[in-house]
DNA sequence: TTTGAGATTATGCATGGACATAATAACCTG
DNA sequence: CAGGTTATTATGTCCATGCATAATCTCAAA
């Protein structure tokens, strides 16, 4: 036993990383089996097999049964990141989160979301438009709409307290969706809303999320201007 | 023994995930522990324990010694985004990949990178621009300072055939790093880069890679006005 | 009342063994 | 020789068990 560390997966995965690094094995080698590296580490197959199965999640390998393990040709660079709560983002700053429901309406399907939402034609959906402070400064722009058959409970409710955000995220299971990124020039309203000039570059994300093939929302939050979204690789 | 699949931890997980989605656990709430759960499955603690791992990495539970496993309060929305390869990204799109070096020089730290990079005062780093084309339409400028000491035969490349973007993905390891995304108004040369007009939105992203204490690379890239970046979730 | 040592306990990790599964290679047979 | 069948093999999963470690609780001493 060393004194810096006993064995463990983490050792295991910490060599294999310097020889994929330090090119011992080349993007595309097939590496040792698992029955070899565990005799030569000297522990059980199970750890080598722990240490694997992480390079494989992060991307750095690729594993197929009776194949082998191989390095992958192009590391993915992977970035999760975590989109934040927006009451928890503003008050991390410090600042005091406060909401106002602005509109709220039935409205058609939009003709730009056609392709992601899959409803029958002339399909009503509830249309809400939220404003997100922090210390009473406009942080984020909400516009939503929302499937209110797949969450009926969403229609009854008034947003005073909570937030549509807030209420669907705590309270909708999901099993996908997905998000865009992008930027936009602020439009006349979207500039007075945010106190600044038209034309101003706004930060966007839409996301789309759906249960099984059941679309929930669809909702686009535009950032205050100036905004940067942060995450760690 | 059920036909559909026989035991196994994703069952495990499954059954976890419907607890919590319909809340017979609620957000807060503490969980049985691992030897009770495996009891109630009539399974080993140790497929629990992968099941409740897995939960974990995701996000919907967190986990502490002694403390057990609990429902996350916020669910955390986490978007795993791969941040593509130029060539690829600009390939599958069925275009033509092309890139140009634009500026190559050497450059003291700009101020407003003095807190990414933990370089000596006045440290010098080669600075070069890149314009990367689709089907020969500008896509993306990228704007690079990199640390020669650290990489050391990135100084002698002159990046005609294979970009620099390419070359540091595929020989550079990095043991982390952080990126921010963020919208701006294109200023006067980059207006006349894109060909648009001066103060249209474009989206950016910046990222700082490193390698243990070293900085390696301060890159940012502004992609072609309209640009949407996709990720599922 | 406070503080610190020790018991308790839930998760984290490791082991060796076993069987399952998928993909490939080798081998038949018509 | 083509096509299908079987053997082989590397990974995937599971189990029972044990020890390690961190967080918490208990309780007695200062």
């Amino acid at each position: 036993m060393t004194a810096k560390e006993a064995n463990s997966w983490t050792r295991i995965r910490g060599e294999l990383l310097r020889r994929i690094n330090e090119r011992v094995w080349q993007p595309g080698d097939l590496i040792p089996g698992e029955v070899d590296l565990a005799e030569e580490f000297g522990c059980a197959r199970t750890t080598v097999n722990r240490a694997l199965r992480d390079l494989a999640d992060s991307g750095l390998v690729t594993r197929k049964r009776k194949a082998g393990t191989r390095v992958a040709v192009n590391p993915p660079h992977k970035a999760t990141l975590t989109i934040p709560i927006i009451r928890a983002d503003v008050e991390a700053r410090g600042c005091v989160y406060r909401h106002a429901l602005v509109t709220r309406e039935e409205r058609y399907l939009p003709h730009h979301l056609g392709g992601a939402f899959r409803l029958p034609e002339g399909a009503q959906l509830l249309y809400t438009e939220t404003m997100h402070y922090a210390d009473d400064r406009p942080f984020i722009f909400e516009e939503r709409y929302t499937n209110v058959d797949t969450v009926p409970a969403f229609g009854t409710m008034d947003f005073e307290d909570i937030s549509a955000n807030e209420w669907l995220v705590q309270n909708t299971p999901y099993s996908g969706g997905d998000m865009v990124f992008f930027a936009a020039n602020a439009d006349e309203t979207l500039a007075r809303y945010f106190d600044t000039a038209p034309g101003t570059a706004v930060f966007a994300i839409e996301r789309t999320t759906w249960d099984g093939s059941d679309p929930i929302t669809h909702v686009r939050m535009t950032y205050t201007p100036g905004y940067r979204m942060r995450t760690q690789i």
